[in-house]
DNA sequence: CTGAAAGCGCTTACAG
DNA sequence: CTGAAAGCGCTTACAG
């Protein structure tokens, strides 16, 4: 359990009230800016509160309005750039509108996330963003989430759930990265990395797919090769893409920037030259993406301003409720650098 | 400001009162585990406490205790994986010892610290874990924080301040690192990266000042380089190692990692190989370190166990106040590997 | 072991 | 324009 007590009393509205000669509920008005009060009473009041060094207590304010001033925000994996990112970008504009973040990192347990957000929702947030930790249990989110505040899912999608939802536009990201390959003139391209069982994975491969069914290429299933999404799993699969060595690959479509930066390294470590020899492209655009050497062709997402929208939506819903669960994909950005280079000769075969 | 209403009303004691035909006080009892209360009437509650979905009101508690829940976390730049880690570790403590985190990032600017500390100050917390934005205002700091709670200072220094203070040995982990490059037989070592006005950078310094001292060996003004401490300035500076053609260092240590992997780009670029011709060594071992190409020699501070000592040592302080303020020094580990070799010649002249 | 009453720091009709 | 009173959801002596 907690709890702290604190032992210098704080000072109150009483105090203020007694050392300015005035009531508690014009000390009251006068901290809520009302118009109510004379302007003379206004600035008695005001330098009392300076001199006492007040500080407002809002919880026990949020308690009387039955008002709450505090936003959660259940985050994933917090010492993945993306995520942090992220939480930057929602922590901005939840402070600007006069919200404060409580913040929750799962560490992608879902045993953890389950704890985290029942000890958030004893402090009343006004509204739930919870990205999820891989293999959460909808049903127990249902259940510790309740009805009182709205919640909005990013990234990964909650099967059953009924709550607003971010998502990035895998498949779009992918196709883009795809169709940019196939005008360089490559016909051979693999995917490489991620989990075939994560969503994400699964509609960014759907994107490569779409892209080159639309090219009339049937992909093989030789060129679907999975790995954890680290950089050193990528780095040891990378020999896996010549396996077949009669028909190898002249570029692959990476699931992330993590994996191709993986990639990169075990296609050097082989004697492969990258953005040479062989084509490739991230997903994400994380700070290393473009000081990668050669620099990496990647999608943005752009975490930071996602981290943005999502408050935003957040908050717009906490002011209108009764509206159906919306699903609301961000855009994203093909970045095309030196790490996509034409196939070594025109026909790629 | 801020403020939303919640329109279903809450479940509260009164209703499972009620619905459970004891009084309010009782269901308290049980809500606090209290021995008081006989083993039926606590099964009869605590089956409605489930029936009806009874969410606790943490804050409504904390008013009437006099006591508060939760931790401030102020972080200077939650973008940087070094701070992203801090924060989990940080979160790991306080949300395992019954507290919640209160999140704000001040990105670097004294200007929204101060604004983001008096927003989270309303909210009452037990404790403030500051990571100052750079030239904060120790003064106006004082002020928006008060002495109602305890406050750790990570990381920087503030002058003047009285508050509990948690430091990285800066001037240790140089040292190491410069006493590990002088016993592969290197005479000329510079120090590269940073901004002198920093005073990690300054401690830093020193830390490899002290070793060179103690080789007798004369640091030379030119053997100190300035640069951002981002791996495109590092990389633009790397030239500034030889500009003086006569007597060319043979090894660095960088100011932290991101600048010596910013300096290798530099020197691949410039046709030397680091690891081979020039031995360098960082400081953080962020995860890249590890996997560079050569793999960086560093000095790990375990930033995420830094987050979790500076929770500790917060928690100590809000259970028992009015200690003298202290300074603890976390440790720090040299790891060596491959990026700091001997010397191209084993006199080093 | 259980209940009635007071109170944490604030706000909000309601009178004046 | 200002004050007295009630109440947000909880806890805690104090009786019984």
């Amino acid at each position: 359990m907690s709890g702290s007590r604190s032992e210098r009393k704080a000072v109150t509205v009483t105090d203020i009230a007694r050392g300015s000669g005035v009531s508690r509920a014009t000390v009251s008005l006068v901290l809520r800016g009302s118009p109510l009060v004379h302007a003379d009473t206004r600035a008695k009041v005001e330098a009392e509160l300076k001199r006492q060094g007040y500080v407002y207590n809002r919880s026990a304010a949020n308690l009387r309005r039955r008002t709450s001033s505090s936003v959660a925000l259940v985050i994933n994996d917090l010492s993945n750039p993306f995520f942090a990112e992220f939480a930057a970008g929602v922590d901005d504009v939840v402070m600007a509108e006069g919200y404060v973040t409580l913040l929750g990192n799962t560490g992608e347990s879902p045993e953890r996330e389950q704890a985290v957000l029942a000890s958030l929702m004893e402090h009343q947030p006004a509204g739930v963003i919870l990205s999820p930790a891989e293999h959460s249990d909808g049903e127990r989110l249902e259940r510790v989430l309740g009805t009182q505040a709205p919640v909005l899912v990013f990234n990964r999608e909650l099967p059953g759930a009924h709550w607003d939802f971010l998502a990035l536009d895998n498949r779009r990201g992918a196709r883009l990265a795809t169709e940019h390959l196939l005008e360089l003139g490559h016909r051979r391209i693999a995917f490489f990395g991620g989990h075939a069982d994560s969503s994400s994975c699964r509609e960014r491969r759907q994107g490569y797919t779409d892209a080159l069914a639309a090219a009339g290429i049937a992909p093989s299933p030789e060129g679907l090769i999975e790995t954890a999404p680290t950089r050193l799993d990528a780095a040891t699969h990378s020999d896996a893409l010549f396996a077949d060595a009669a028909v190898p690959p002249t570029a692959a479509v990476c699931y992330n920037d993590t994996v191709a930066l993986g990639l990169m390294l075990g296609l050097t470590a082989h004697g492969r030259r990258p953005g040479h020899d062989f084509a490739l492209t991230g997903f994400d655009d994380i700070p290393e993406a473009a000081l990668a050497v050669p620099a990496l062709t990647t999608v943005a997402v752009d975490p930071r301003e996602r981290g943005r929208q999502a408050a935003r939506l957040l908050l717009q819903r906490i002011r209108q409720r009764e509206q159906p669960a919306q699903q609301t994909v961000a855009p994203v950005q093909l970045l095309v650098r030196a790490s996509s280079c034409p196939p070594p000769d025109r026909d790629g075969a």
